[in-house]
DNA sequence: GAAAAGGACGTAC
DNA sequence: GTACGTCCTTTTC
């Protein structure tokens, strides 16, 4: 895993693009007024209209979409003082910690205020997941970075993928034949007319795409797997590359047994579904899937655990 | 009822 | 030929 591109981890605080009615409001306050209170349905996320203007408010509705059942962690500033539980997974919630005493402007290291400095991890952060979350779909899809480049297939999966992934509703024919230097050339207004109901989320999903590409390099470090090499990905690579990003995909597969290599299916049917995303087939399901797994029975590379349980099966070599 | 197992055949590469 | 995808029946949990 690679860093994140400069371009994108370069944005100052101090050109913050945040929604109007937060403008005078300060640092966290704003991010937990925006986490916890129905203000933050009042703005959608859209990417910046010029260069100037900075991404991370961007950003940080990107990042409420990537994490739509549990933001709280990010409302956890010098003001949030209200901490009834601990998070049920910890490795998932990023220390914006302030446990310093003395309200929110203390000055930390490099001269910004506490404030700055929080916003800041959570900006780093929140872009980091973005990259993160960008080239895991890149993987699974067998698609590039750069939409610009990709097929009117692509596009396809693409625009499945973003739907399943942020629940957007689904805009049936409306992009069909359109390929991605096409796709790139459009309006949010454009986006809108073809789908009205997520056209304009599925627009600023896009320019995500459009500017984390121009990092690719940086952040794709390098690695090239099964999945990036245009050959086509089997099954058993798939699996793996899921269980590979728990933080992903740990609701619908997950290790039992990593080292002996079980690993168990939690949501047979989701698993299918992104299955089918990935080979472009989609009237997968579960049934047809473990067929396919059944298949790996006689080849020696996956196999049933000696304790069976359903949807619980294992590598014959892990790795 | 859902999952597991496996046979048979089709399809794309 | 390989690697599934699809459909099917039977068995197990």
């Amino acid at each position: 895993m690679g860093s994140a591109s400069p371009g994108l981890n370069s944005v100052p605080p101090g050109r913050l693009l945040l929604p109007p009615d937060t403008a005078s409001r300060t640092g966290l306050e704003k991010a937990a007024a925006g986490a916890a209170g129905p203000e933050r349905r009042d703005w959608s996320p859209s990417p910046p209209a010029t260069p100037e203007q900075g991404l991370s408010a961007f950003y940080l509705s990107y990042f409420d979409m990537l994490y739509p059942e549990d933001s709280s962690w990010a409302a956890k500033g010098p003001g949030a003082s209200t901490r009834e539980e601990p998070p049920e997974e910890p490795e998932q919630c990023p220390v914006i910690d302030s446990q310093a005493p003395g309200g929110s402007l203390d000055l930390v290291p490099g001269g910004l205020t506490l404030e700055e400095h929080s916003l800041e991890q959570v900006q780093s952060m929140v872009v980091g997941e973005v990259l993160k979350d960008i080239e895991t779909a890149c993987k699974l899809l067998n698609i590039t970075a750069d939409p610009v480049d990709w097929s009117p297939g692509n596009v396809q999966k693409w625009l499945l993928w973003t739907e399943h992934q942020y629940r957007l509703p689904p805009v049936g024919k409306a992009f069909q034949e359109l390929g991605g230097k096409e796709l790139c050339a459009m309006s949010e207004e454009q986006f809108r007319q073809r789908s009205p109901l997520g056209g304009d989320v599925l627009h600023a999903h896009l320019d995500i795409w459009k500017s984390a590409s121009t990092g690719e390099e940086s952040w794709t470090d390098g690695e090239v797997d099964s999945s990036c090499s245009g050959q086509p990905i089997h099954l058993w690579q798939f699996l793996k590359e899921l269980l590979l990003k728990p933080h992903s995909y740990g609701r619908f597969i997950r290790w039992l047994n990593k080292d002996k290599g079980i690993f168990k299916i939690e949501d047979s049917a989701q698993v299918a579904r992104l299955w089918g995303i990935r080979k472009n087939r989609p009237a997968m399901n579960y049934d047809k899937l473990s067929r396919s797994i059944r298949q790996y029975y006689k080849k020696g590379i996956i196999r049933k655990p000696d304790i069976s349980q359903r949807l619980v099966y294992q590598f014959v070599h892990p790795i």
